[in-house]
DNA sequence: TCCAGGTAACTGGTCCAACCAGTTGACCTC
DNA sequence: GAGGTCAACTGGTTGGACCAGTTACCTGGA
């Protein structure tokens, strides 16, 4: 049997998800008024602090604005929404899980690859340890791809921490947080896990950011990570 | 004189700013344990609910952990938060306006590059004529560097529509808010604002998209936005 | 007829107070 | 000393009241 842990969702929880599944699938369009949080409240069959808690996370999201004693209205998500939104996409159904998937693999594509450049430009040998390390950490065999995500991850937190750059640290938390929104099991069924046994390939980057060739180390983790994007692009 | 429209915090927000700058500050380490959310209520005064508003926001955002029975801990932000805690770090003070700046800088250049290669890959016929017409939008005269923000913003828009990822549209949302939070007025006192007047490689570049020069395009993009990387960069 | 002004009926914002539901640790028993 | 018990925390939820803005309608004067 397969056991997991009881998962009991606070009310606001529910309540901020479907405001925002309502809206991220388009039942709820730009510029519509949202029911007061009274009516909200009876529907859901909640308290109103609870609605309240739930709207407040919807604005911080993006998408919706509040206004005392106005209506609530509904944001374009396109255009106000940030990017931690991305995991709810998934759930909510506003995209296919293989169309987010694509998308996240090529911003990380795209930001991986920079960042190796840079941590091979200025990461301190610290940090350049780091990386090594984590590359020889890279699993050897390619029996259970599962296993290779945790290694990956740390691979890759590593070259970006090595970046120095901020943004890239966040943004590859919240590309995970969309990545696990998916599943891993997905990503397993589609055959895309290829790139997490390269150890060789991983090694090698590792090198050449020790190297400081910070040219070839973009060069190297944009093929790398290209191929997983290649890959998916096949499916769609 | 100067009027500006009065802004009428609410209570909850106070209390989520300020809970958020003594995470992101490191006055609040990880692992540590808030005081309970009576204790919050009287030492905040205000009600508990607002309270629970704020760190329900605070756990959104990754950076702490709640749960029921137990003590809410703070989290390790860098390793917990999301993109979407970028803006904040700035005005906790985590981090200098012009740390945040090269780093918002550098993913700006990373993102747009790939979008303008994906753009010129697969944007509709609607979506290049978009980024022609941003493209013939662009303002001529140097003369009001921060009147050139919008067209700026405007072009780029187009450009990451026409990539088809939601992820780079997203995420220039994010980026924008972290711009927005250090304020123009920063960018313009450092004189970075040269990129904006360049009409001309802007145009070359929509061109490029519209000929489906995807290797062009992004290699424009990238030197284009990566001029102002360098001018950050020689600040620091 | 038209419009300024007031007003009533909404909207969200805040508060108090009580109780439910898990977690923790001290304490008591065996 | 090992085990179980229970009280005293923690956050979660509810009800109801009231404050504070916004909106739309309605009225009375020009």
């Amino acid at each position: 049997m397969d056991i997991t842990p009881v998962t009991r969702s606070a009310v606001s929880d529910v309540v901020f998800g479907q405001l925002v599944a309502e809206i991220l699938s388009g039942r709820l369009t730009p510029g519509d008024a949202l029911p007061g949080e009274r009516e909200l409240a009876e529907r859901f069959e909640v308290n109103r602090h609870a609605v309240r808690e739930a709207l407040k996370r919807v604005q911080q999201a993006g998408l919706v604005r509040i206004s005392q004693g106005g209506k609530t209205r509904v944001l374009d998500w396109r255009g106000h929404a940030g990017l931690d939104t991305l995991s709810q996409l998934a759930a909510a159904g506003a995209l296919t899980p293989l169309e987010i998937l694509r998308d996240i693999s090529e911003m990380r594509r795209s930001v991986a690859a920079d960042a190796a450049r840079l941590c091979a430009e200025r990461a301190s040998d610290d940090q350049i340890g780091i990386v090594l390390a984590a590359a020889q950490a890279y699993p050897i065999d390619s029996s259970a791809i599962a296993d290779t995500f945790a290694p990956d991850l740390d691979f890759w937190t590593a070259v970006i921490e090595g970046s120095g750059n901020i943004a890239y640290r966040l943004g590859l938390n919240t590309l995970v947080a969309g990545f696990t929104e998916i599943g891993w099991q997905t990503v397993v069924d589609l055959g895309l896990g290829e790139e997490y046994v390269d150890r060789d390939a991983h090694q090698h980057l590792a090198r050449l950011i020790a190297d400081r060739d910070a040219d070839g180390a973009q060069r190297l983790a944009a093929d790398l990570l290209g191929r997983t994007v290649a890959r998916i692009a096949a499916h769609l």
